[in-house]
DNA sequence: AATTTTTATAAACTTTACTTATGAATTGTT
DNA sequence: AACAATTCATAAGTAAAGTTTATAAAAATT
């Protein structure tokens, strides 16, 4: 094992073939370098420098040994440049989970921004229900997720983001699409499709049901927000689903919301991540930004508001970089 | 400036994935891998590794700084091997200065049992006049020599090493040819083919004729033996050569040599190498080899004798190496 | 010959790295 | 579920390594 803090004596040494010299570029004195070079000499049983008159140069020895060592401190000016950069935000990975609705319908949007600021950061979205998500960062697989609270975990901090309103969607034709309003009761007899058991949606949709000992009858589970669309729309049943995700449908009259009597279903989006894990230059930076636009007061904008309330300030900001 | 030792410990850390471990590889304790890392952590202002219950693992940045770091750790096996390497002789270069009668005629010879005892060293043998080859040992261009003593140098050291008889030679047709002696006043009328100055032939030579105030009638000086028992045998002129230069030609009756009357030349051939400087390992392999082949007593064996003593010891030395 | 430059040496000091002892958290075992 | 074993963390003291200051010696320059 060579200890490289003489190596390194050694090959700026070598590399000035002068001790004074490579003191000054050291930042020692030059008698540090005179014995770092002797004790290394010492410990390979090696002459690496010869005296020519009151200068040295290298022996044979020392310069082959001078033109593998230059190798290692090129790599570490690589190493340098490493550190720098993952410090800076210059290089990195940011893992971030999310629910498939908000990976599918509001994470490009809240990734633009994050990727402006830092363009050289790697983004690995992992996709899945709020309880995957959750385990993932358990398993310390990412770092931040964006999903429902479902249900507080000892070591999971969860900061609330924003309220998305759950709505009822029926087909255009179905009886119940021209309903001003209808009960859980009324929801009986018709085959519901269900987000896939773990989401945050079916906690808030069981909810519907389970204080009033009813059984909905479950035509079929499924975690893919486009499927329930499209089975909703040729009328096979009726679903409970993230308004902004139907948004487009509703306008083009494909789908109908209908209104729940008396009550609005609204599922809390968090960000979540470990209590005690330090988060990664990257997570904090991609938090900062959620943070940043998170609506300070509690009032029920989803994130079609907060959409539009940072178009506005990203311009803003686009212009600042660009002074 | 990154500090190496910290990044050692973090790279062993980061391979074994588990500080306990690293610190027994490394051979110290795990408090003090613990700190190391903590160190190196603080000095990046990177988290580098996570807990994960009991264990730990790296974090992204963790992680793509070891995969930096690990090219380092290569290079410094590569070092390590190269030390190893030079100090047991499987690499290095040995700087020979020869004048070139002995180059030629002696050399390959000599560095035959160097070879077979060290053959990955690199042999760079340097041809020119004693004096130039004092020069160079001088210069650190070479660190032995093998050459007539010309003179002394206060910091060159000079070994006795063999004599080698300096001999008159003339063409078989030539009218001196049938002579049993001559002295130096018959070769006054004689065209001379010289030695270049500097060598220890030319300086003989010269010791023949200035006592007296004789200045020989020089034909051509030049360095090149073969050239010279070309005009020789060509009857341009008579030469002063080393008597093993000749031995084939003399046998062969191409030329022959001519005894001096009441005397012999022998020139003292030395090994030569620098009082203060120490030699390298490979000098002194072959200064050790030198050593042991020169003749103990005081005689005046040439060369041949050297030959013939140890073709003997070669095959003997040969065999103990196979046993 | 005097001055400057450069490496070498020695002693004192400073910093760094390491050890010992112990604690806290977690996992596996009885 | 209690206990033992494993692993990292922390703190205080110690040892080793590296560095500085001061000075000498050798060689080159003026």
């Amino acid at each position: 094992m060579v200890n490289l803090n003489q190596l390194r004596v050694f090959y700026e040494a070598a590399k000035c073939e002068n001790f004074t010299l490579a003191a000054k570029k050291l930042f020692i004195t030059q008698p540090a370098v005179t014995a770092q070079v002797r004790v290394f000499e010492d410990q390979c049983s090696l002459k690496l420098f010869k005296r020519k008159g009151r200068n040295i140069c290298l022996t044979d020895e020392g310069r082959m040994l001078y033109n593998c060592t230059r190798k290692i401190f090129e790599w570490e000016r690589e190493i340098e440049n490493l550190i720098d950069d993952m410090r800076d935000l210059k290089r990195g990975i940011l893992r971030l989970g999310v629910n498939k609705t908000y990976a599918r319908y509001f994470m490009p949007f809240l990734i633009t921004g994050f990727r402006e600021a830092y363009p050289h950061i790697k983004i690995h979205l992992d996709e899945g229900s709020s309880l995957d998500m959750i385990r993932s960062l358990l398993d310390l697989r990412n770092e931040l997720a964006v999903i429902a609270k479902v249900g507080d975990h000892p070591s999971v901090r969860f900061i609330p983001f924003s309220q998305e309103e759950i709505v009822l969607i029926v087909a255009p034709d179905h009886p119940l699409a021209s309903r001003k309003a209808v009960s859980v009761e009324d929801l009986m007899k018709e085959p519901i499709i269900m987000k896939e058991a773990g989401s945050g949606t079916r906690n808030l949709v069981n909810g519907l049901f389970e204080p009033r000992d009813l059984t909905p009858n479950i035509l079929m589970e499924t975690s893919n927000t486009e499927f329930i669309k499209d089975l909703v729309q040729r009328g096979d049943g009726i679903s409970f689903v993230v308004e902004e995700a139907v948004a487009h449908e509703v306008e083009k009259r494909k789908l109908v919301i209908v209104p729940l009597q008396g009550r609005r279903i609204l599922l809390d989006v968090s960000i979540a991540y470990l209590e005690d894990q330090p988060l990664s230059p990257a997570a904090k930076a991609f938090l900062d930004i959620l943070l940043k636009i998170t609506p300070k007061e509690s009032s029920d904008h989803g994130i079609r508001a907060i959409m539009n309330q940072c178009l506005a300030q990203w311009k803003g900001s686009h212009r600042e970089q660009n002074l």
